[in-house]
DNA sequence: ACCCAGGAAATTC
DNA sequence: GAATTTCATGGG
């Protein structure tokens, strides 16, 4: 068991992990009361809690210092870029505030892909209801109901009527598209991590299914591309009230902006009251 | 029956 | 090119 202090001082497990970025981390209260967080990344599988001002990561120190200290990006300074995003506007300030213990996961790039391309048109039970049983059927059990997420050769070898339990709908036939093409390397994900963002986005919205919102998922957190600045229905909001400043303006952390920014107003605002609030 | 959901793709102006 | 309509599924 490893215990463990961002330097930073920034990490709110369930701002962090339930913020919308990420869709598999489930909270389990124990006995004691602690909330154990439980999920999987890179194969391996985590238990993590708050306890004593620190965190316990339950796991060996191999997996620690070679998956879970990027997974949870702890090199990157949040509270220098919390004092950055903040200063280009008054309701970035609020909205950094509001949450500053979210920090932007280092997730699978493939995991990303297919989340996002499940997120579309849908709500956030349901995509988290649709991975968890994909990961179940074709994932690997790392723990006690903790699975893999399943590679994209494993659903490659799928079939729609295989994946029809999941309950997909029309994005099933996205997923196996997406994973054919991974599986055959005519996709490879890793590489676009050296490409320029437009190019990669470009590359992205090749795949059937694949918008510029999805794309940008993709690489903001499965590629980490920073830059890259995902607009929902919700920021389509939020930037109202930013105007005249644009996803642009924010620079090369745009996309860690937008993750205050969405995460403050889906917590704070029915739509009309954001509406109202412009 | 009706409405919505962290959109995408086609069509139109 | 920007604005719009259509498409598409399961769950409440």
């Amino acid at each position: 068991m490893i215990r463990f202090t961002p330097p930073d001082g920034r990490l709110d497990l369930a701002d962090t992990l339930d913020c919308g970025q990420a869709f598999r981390w489930v909270c389990e209260t124990a006995q004691d009361g602690r909330e154990i967080w439980r999920g999987a990344a890179f194969g391996k599988a985590l238990a993590l809690w708050a306890e004593d001002g620190t965190f316990c990561f339950d796991c060996s120190e191999t997996d620690f210092r070679e998956i879970w200290f990027d997974y949870f990006d702890f090199g990157t300074d949040y509270a220098r870029l919390q004092q950055e995003i903040a200063s280009a506007h008054p309701l970035l300030k609020s909205a950094v505030e509001f949450a500053p213990g979210i920090r932007v996961l280092r997730q699978e790039p493939w995991e990303a892909l297919c989340s996002f391309i499940v997120s579309q048109c849908n709500n956030i039970p349901r995509i988290k209801g649709i991975l968890a049983r994909l990961c179940a059927a074709f994932g690997d059990e790392l723990a006690p109901n903790v699975f893999s997420f399943p590679s994209a050769q494993k659903l490659a070898g799928c079939s729609p009527t295989d994946l029809e339990p999941m309950r997909a709908g029309f994005r099933a036939k996205y997923i196996l598209e997406a994973a054919k093409r991974t599986a055959g390397g005519t996709l490879d994900l890793e590489q676009l991590k050296n490409l320029p963002t437009c190019s990669a986005r470009a590359i992205l919205c090749t795949l059937p299914g694949v918008g510029n919102k999805v794309a940008d998922c993709a690489l903001l957190y499965g590629l980490h591309k920073t830059d890259c600045c995902p607009v929902d229905v919700w920021m389509k909001r939020v930037l109202a009230a930013l105007a005249p400043l644009t996803p642009e303006d924010l620079g090369e952390t745009a996309g860690i902006a937008q993750q205050y920014l969405f995460n403050y107003a889906r917590s704070n605002f029915s739509e009309e009251k954001l509406v109202k609030k412009l």
